[in-house]
DNA sequence: TATGAATGAGCATTCATTCAT
DNA sequence: AATGAATGAATGCTCATTCAT
């Protein structure tokens, strides 16, 4: 399904769709691969149209991470796992349904870099939240999060990855 | 304490030197944001020398790799860990002291590319096996053994990260 | 006269100049001693921009050394001459009149790489349809042509070049 | 039949094999697409040694080529063709023994370039020579050579080139 | 809102050449 | 006579970003 050609969107759905559709990418190639090129080319505009909605590539970045981020952790927050087990039900779910643990990885990854350290940081401490309850396992769950997170990037638990056609 | 200058050094010896380096420098900033000239500086060469012991920086990163894949399957097999816990443990170690955790966990985040897939393929492949001793739980040990790469590679396990100075 | 360093060329304007001094360059220093650089200087670009035409220097000079051949070819049947000595006469001013002749020249040189080799020899076959007129001695007319352009790019008809300012 | 890796030959017949060796693998590729290293692996000897027979890459060409132009012209006034048509089945035959017809060719495409410019006048000069006893017809005479060689460089007459095995 | 045109800074890589041995 | 080790200078090319429209 390639996406329509269609132009001049309001800005705020132009910006969702820059998400969306640049969350998939950054997901399954990571941030230095992937090319504000590649991006515009998949949502059928020009490169500079991106930076009207996003100052830099690694702003762009970000807030596709922290988008992500947030629904991993409603969701993670709605789902409530009682134990590691279905936490780990959950996380297999999660990689298949979506890129948002992909992109969780990918930003980890950058996690060293400055630009990206914070993000990488709040991640971390969000993730802590969702699964604080937990409570007694909680390194535990929040450490289980991560890996898959990680591993996800890593292409690890791709084989029923729905969400990269 | 800086890689001396010292001009002139026997090929294997130099060699051994990049390898060294430049699996630190990948560690710590990944194979994209790494450039060959950083490598170069931090060895006291110059970037073409690069080039006479590997013929490309993927195939330079790919040496990189399975030589720390390689020594940190063996110092597995040699702890031979009864179980997660210990596994852990070990780990938390092995991230401190070496670069190797890290370095396997960049090859896994570029996994999904051409050029390295086979390769991160073959580490996985090869942690299984350094850890089937932990038979009951193998794959729960691989998992485990992956995770921490992978974390290590992103810095969360950086607390006493001893290797990079 | 030096190229105006007018920008902001509408694509198919400067693909046009790229082809036309590129060519003189080409033709006066082939295809080796020719680098992106001289070209984007001589048009008063910077050089990715000739990237934004041509995806590499090969095809680029393949692009200039195709429409030399076709200007040339045309104006071999316009010019339909009678003999070797009619013909000989027009070489001689299409040496002195353009770059065509040097061009071809200069990719015949190269015509032993593989890059090359195939659209040297569409040139030749096009230059022997193109002399076809002389039938009778239709070899010795193709033989003259080839020569004379191998001439034209060695210099060797140089003495009148107008073209190479 | 690879050239043997005899190694510590006395200096006047190591430059007699270089002339040689090298000789034929400019012919063929060019002097800017022959790299030093492919002469050295050609020869059987490490690149630094062509430096104590050559002051530069130019200069070793030179010679080279100085070398080849001679050979050939002694063979031309040897031979003494009486017509143009014995002149040319004489440079078939020479384009199909040996590389100096090539070498020729690929000296007068560098003829612009001012390392070169003064050999390849000499080269022109000392085919005009070789070719005077077609005095009637001499101009014609010394363009045919020159033709041939160029198209001896361009690989045109390759069919038959028996040298470059 | 969107883009066509353009680029500065940087990249991995090549190559003729040097020097100590 | 020969070479193993090394490099300065360039080369073709990429990429995030800007600007005029």
């Amino acid at each position: 399904m390639v996406t329509q050609r269609r132009r001049r969107l309001p800005a705020e759905e132009r910006r969702r769709q820059l998400v969306e559709v640049g969350g998939r990418i950054f997901a399954i190639h990571g941030f230095s691969r992937t090319g504000t090129a590649d991006i515009a080319r998949a949502c059928g505009i020009a490169e500079p149209t991106i930076y009207r909605h996003f100052t830099s590539k690694e702003e762009y970045f970000l807030a596709v991470a922290r988008e992500a981020v947030g629904r991993l952790c409603e969701r993670l927050k709605a789902a409530a796992p009682r134990d590691i087990e279905a936490l780990q039900a959950l996380l297999g779910e999660e990689a298949a349904q979506g890129p948002e643990l992909a992109i969780l990885g990918r930003l980890l990854h950058e996690g060293r870099e400055p630009p990206f350290r914070e993000a990488a940081e709040d991640a971390v401490k969000a993730i802590g939240d969702a699964v604080a309850s937990l409570r007694k396992m909680a390194p535990l769950g929040e450490a289980t999060v991560l890996a898959a997170a990680l591993r996800a990037a890593a292409g690890m638990l791709a084989g029923e990855e729905k969400w990269a056609a």
